[in-house]
DNA sequence: ACCTGAACACCGTTCAAGT
DNA sequence: ACCTGAACACCGTTCAAGT
């Protein structure tokens, strides 16, 4: 045992590295690297070459473990819906009522588009596998849970795909509206903000003007909420209703 | 329906500029040729190179009238909304009601959606210029003929502005889902369809694949008429509520 | 086994130069 | 006045070659 085995040693305890022999890449930590340069430089910055850089290794390396930057993405839009995996908040199946899971699992997905709001509306626009695995709720996973659940909850096969239907549209429609406000897609850098936004001239617009204030307000979560309310009110009909 | 090579004859034949005399390019037809290009190759074909050679010109002639590919991006979502000032059935202002406003409001809004289904996700993803400029009703002039359409029709400031809110995020997650299965983005074009959309294994999912006949079914124009019929109603409640 | 250098075809954009 | 050639910096991706 020599002495450069043990700090080789030393540094994988610490988890770090070892200087001599690098760690080596894996898609798991290429699709994480990803989604960090998302949240933080915005989708149009992420690039293979950038992406390499970060990871300390040249782009072609990526091409081991990524078939292609479009199946990069493709695997992003992934890694951020499976995060629900690990959200105690959102149950695999019904526990206390169809309504209480839906509001789990709406919220649920809300979280992860407000932690990547950068990142989000790729899960809204890539083009869905499958014409039925509508965004945001585009695994097949997250599409099983929910059908299976309102089934087991008294809904028939007619109900639980219009409720499907209703859910997605409802999420994609407020989360890629909240999304937008707190941090768009960001398509060339902006320098040089020297604080006035400069609004567009609103003279020929006099009720926007008006209501300037009030179309400024955020009330994204309330709105969020009540809208939930409103669509589950909804989804109880159908509920009710005999299979057409 | 464009040939290329026949351009210059056709001109000619439809009494057209000479050929002699090029007719200059200009920012509207450089405009419409991308909706075109994008309509029918899709948004991530479109080029500034490929775009010039379709209008029989290098890409550098583009920047005499367009600054650059964003903002001639943001041209396209503009042109797009603004179809509706030639929509009839459009109004600018309620005639029969506001209910009979919006739904006509609404379904312009659908037509542009589906007679573009490639362009579409553009107006829903270009960040807007300012916050409360929601997709996809983003021009000022559509959003000042909301507001003084409900303000003429006895909707408070404050409710006015909820019902503008409402009102985007139902169109942003209907039109998008349904132009997502008409035409999606269509990243690299994909070649050799030998007829088998190779489905994604369902043996681990037996709800969505019980469904699966089901969840094929398009009843997206019935789903949005239902939609819209609830979001007035929520909106009839919201007028006659006191302000805040 | 894992990474890289060099190369290819293609981008957006600028600018001096052509007509 | 309008368009282009040539050039620059930057892409995604491939592949033979290095270690």
């Amino acid at each position: 045992m020599t002495d450069e085995t043990m700090d080789a040693d030393a540094d994988v305890v610490a988890g770090n590295p070892p200087p001599s022999a690098r760690v080596p890449l894996d898609r798991e930590r290429i699709i994480r690297a990803a989604i960090d340069h998302i949240d933080t430089a915005g989708l149009p910055s992420l690039t293979m070459r950038r992406l390499g850089a970060s990871l300390g290794v040249e782009a072609m390396s990526l091409y081991r473990y990524v078939p292609g930057r479009e199946d990069l993405l493709d695997a992003v839009v992934n890694h951020l819906i499976n995060t629900m995996y690990d959200d105690d908040d959102v149950l695999d199946m019904p526990q206390d009522g169809w309504q209480d899971f839906l509001q789990r699992l709406a919220h649920g997905v809300r979280r992860v588009a407000l932690a990547h709001p950068k990142a989000f509306p790729l899960v809204a626009s890539r083009p869905p596998e499958a014409p039925w695995l509508r965004p945001p709720l585009r695994s097949l996973h997250w599409v099983e849970s929910f059908l299976a659940g309102l089934s087991r909850e008294g809904f028939s096969d007619d109900a639980a795909v219009a409720a499907y239907r209703g859910f997605t549209s409802f999420l994609l429609g407020h989360l890629l509206l909240e999304v937008s406000t707190h941090g768009a897609d960001v398509g060339p850098l902006d320098v040089l903000d020297d604080g006035s936004q400069e609004p567009p001239k609103l003279d020929a617009y006099p009720h926007v003007a008006k209501m300037s204030g009030a179309l400024s307000e955020d009330h994204a979560a309330a709105e969020f909420e009540e809208s939930l309310e409103n669509l589950l009110d909804r989804l109880q009909l159908l509920r009710l209703e005999a299979d057409s």
